[in-house]
DNA sequence: CGGCATCCGCCAAGATACTG
DNA sequence: CAGTATCTTGGCGGATGCCG
């Protein structure tokens, strides 16, 4: 066995959730969803800022991850439901503790987010 | 107290958190250097397809947002050492968690991945 | 309502080169 | 070795409109 020097390639785990969880709204997404808002409509309204065209693409891209179901009831007018797969379940772990983490440091974070955008206004 | 019908607002924490370790790099940063690699030149030869001027940029940033510490070293040639912050420490726990879902799933996710790149390219 | 095509602006990150 | 300045680029996401 010899001692990794420098290599540590830590590359593989990490870049692959990224990839995943990457986009403006997927972590949103997940976790609303997770949450019970199953419709894009729904979502779109629980998540201030976001646009139909971004969700419904990051949607589409979260279920080719398998991560979501989609359901469609084929009626009129269309409904549309997304539902975590066994692997979303799995990343939901993940999500939380990310929101907690922000919650929890909400205050300082928000301070030094600030001071960061007024420096660059400059 | 009203029942929240639709709102849920779950942006804040999650929004935070992305922001601070939203940059390519930055989680292979932490990573990395929780794992003891902590100058700037070995950090770069750890994160394979990095380049030097994101790296530093990166690493500036998290320096910000108090994630990490920076020790300068005035000697010819010049060293740097980054090391966590208590605050660096408590992000870990999530960092570790994305490498390890993503270990976990690699196989799949790999295909996945390796898929809808195929299908772009066409 | 849900999805997709199109067009476009912007910004993060690549390439390169220079200072201390 | 570490950091920054400059220029360039690619692709993500915003805006809008149409179709089933």
């Amino acid at each position: 066995m010899y001692e990794k020097k420098i290599p540590l390639l830590l590359e593989c785990g990490l870049t692959m959730t990224k990839e995943v969880l990457g986009g403006k709204w997927k972590t949103s997404l997940i976790y609303a969803i997770s949450e019970g808002i199953l419709r894009p409509s729904d979502l779109q309204r629980a998540i201030p800022g976001s646009t139909k065209r971004v969700l419904s693409q990051q949607l589409k891209e979260l279920e080719e991850f398998h991560i979501l179901n989609k359901k469609i009831y084929h009626q009129l007018p269309p409904k549309v439901e997304y539902t975590l797969t066994e692997l979303g379940e799995t990343v939901l772990p993940i999500i939380k503790m990310m929101n907690q983490w922000g919650e929890h440091n909400r205050i300082p974070l928000e301070t030094m987010i600030k001071s960061r955008s007024e420096s660059r206004a400059v």
